[in-house]
DNA sequence: ATTAGCATTCAAATAATGGGAGTGCTAAAG
DNA sequence: CTTTAGCACTCCCATTATTTGAATGCTAAT
């Protein structure tokens, strides 16, 4: 490809991404200052190459995948670090008092409002921080509250009936029990442990009641390995142009519901991960491009943020913004 | 209105609800053995009450809002309790494992599924609940957690920073101190109180890092504020004929994104609440029907499960469901 | 290598057409 | 007084033409 076709399939791109229309050669003739013919050639070498398509023998060029793939490796990869135009952003992250947790959602939110497309943020999954603490409140004379704690602030809880007859002082041995056996275990340890030491410890025989009780801890802490996610901005991309189609728009609407938009985002890969079209594997994204960006917590767990809209986006302004944001809150975390 | 205009009436209706097609009089010659200008002229009485309109001059007549209100008023409610053809739900409702909330759940998917419409369940507020237990969970050198805890088994939690020159017992003594004061206090009195108290009470003079501290657990106590919800199955709604017009569709979808459907949910009524079309003030709304039903909890706290779906629902079929579901719903209450 | 010129293609908007389902009204029959 | 057959009329909707215009590819000249 040489610099003009380059730069010829740049301000398609670009033109596109703006009007969300086909661009014909004409559009290019004022920047390029040479004729509409000429472009017209370069277009079809263009096309034969595979970076731009017709949607009909007689209509201008639309970016094809493999055009939008060249043109964020070569054109947006070479990007300097941008951090223009995030003033927003950089507000939300200068603001000290807000908890972290509640900071990620605004960013979230902010991202999916500045992008008009649909932004999710996967938190770290709770499942491999440690028990602080285990503790038994009671709420009245027969029902009681099983609280569990992390080390990264999480808590479950799960509400338990006490039958008349179990002795309050024996639960309370229980809970001590419990407490000096799991702190510092991690989630994903928890079950086994609980198992083991009920097997071999002399926890055996003040666990009159165990089936129910300690099934209930385990449950409490079964929690912990659902996903925390937050989602948002659904609505901003049903008034995309390529969502005019009342099917796409049902399918898209019904993979959110279900859940299924977590099968392609990717949070296992290092800093920014693209899909495009049909890239992703769900049918019903074939239209979308899954941009996610992971950072760092602590202990080797991860965090991603993923945004998902039209193919037709602006990635010169949105990849150098998902890096900044992964950034930013991987910041937060090492600040600690 | 005549015998026999009401049996009309009511054929209009439950034909339109099966087909979504506008009735005309050859349609119901089969059912009520006299001619097509007999109805003809019968469809021309109701139309003039109001009861049912033309969607066109020569079209089929379609019920009115003022029809469906005639018939769920006279036709639903002489209805007997029907229980029939609600099996799954009665299997939901004997299996005694599954905890409430969990039991809600299930219920609120299924009413989704079996009715293709969106359900909600707006669970009691905690706004009315007592504090039980007021808590500081040390979570490593420099963070803690705040717990709330209420009468209900509902928690709350709040991470803090902990600065370095806070003297732990101290600490420690504020938390005794909040747990006097608090203790038994309605979640909605508490900002109230505390605010008071701490004019008045020796707790001044401890509280000297107040200002972040308090506030961490006003925060943590204004959770409970909010409601709880659990809302499913806006995807089956979508496919409905009425919504094949994709800006109805659009505006449908972010009413529900920015929880604005709680707007028009009636929580505060007994039984059950159909609010048809136009009764509901959201616009984008007019053309559908929100059914509420409420059922006690404790202390004069009210659930609402509701159902909202197109004009065009089958009345016969899903008010007694809501009613029925309301009633095991309370019963699962009363049970504790 | 570039470009003017031109026939060609196709989508999208607008207009014309015909069928059909339904109505209201009238006048006759029950 | 109620019912009904008959008929003119209305309007939706699907189908088919017609027009317009923006774009293309190709050719031949610069």
């Amino acid at each position: 490809m040489t610099k003009r076709q380059e730069i010829i399939l740049k301000l398609i791109v670009d033109e596109y991404v703006k009007s969300a229309e086909p661009i014909g050669s004409k559009t290019l003739v004022d920047v390029l200052n040479v004729s509409s013919a000429t472009i017209r050639n370069e277009m079809g070498i263009l096309e034969d190459l595979g970076y731009i398509e017709k949607t009909h023998t007689s209509s201008g060029r639309v970016p094809s995948e493999k055009g939008y793939r060249y043109y964020i490796e070569t054109i947006v990869k070479n990007l300097d670090e941008e951090t223009d135009g995030f003033f927003e952003f950089e507000e939300l992250f200068n603001n000290k008092e807000t908890a972290r947790d509640e900071l990620i959602k605004e960013a979230i939110d902010l991202l999916s409002q500045a992008t008009n497309c649909t932004a999710i943020s996967l938190g770290p999954n709770a499942y491999h921080s440690k028990v602080k603490k285990v503790q038994l409140v009671p709420i009245s004379s027969h029902q009681a509250l099983i609280l569990v704690i992390t080390n990264f602030g999480y808590v479950e809880s799960k509400q338990i009936n006490i039958h008349e007859d179990i002795d309050t002082d024996e639960l309370i041995k229980v809970i001590d029990l419990l407490n000096e056996m799991l702190v510092d275990t991690p989630i994903s340890k928890v079950s086994e442990k609980l198992h083991y030491e009920i097997q071999h410890s002399h926890i055996k025989e003040l666990l009159k009641y165990r089936e129910t009780i300690v099934d209930s801890f385990i449950e409490a802490f079964s929690k912990f390995a659902q996903t925390k996610y937050y989602l948002t901005g659904q609505s901003n991309m049903l008034y995309q142009p390529e969502f005019n189609d009342i099917q796409k728009l049902r399918e898209f609407i019904s993979t959110i519901e279900n859940n299924e938009i977590f099968k392609i985002v990717e949070s296992d890969v290092e800093g920014v991960s693209v899909k495009i079209g049909t890239e992703n594997q769900i049918t019903s994204m074939q239209d979308c491009t899954v941009i996610s960006s992971t950072y760092d917590t602590v202990d080797g767990e991860k965090g991603t943020i993923s945004l998902v809209g039209p193919t037709r986006m602006d990635y010169r302004r949105v990849i150098p913004l998902m890096k900044y944001l992964a950034k930013h809150i991987q910041k937060l975390y090492e600040e600690e």
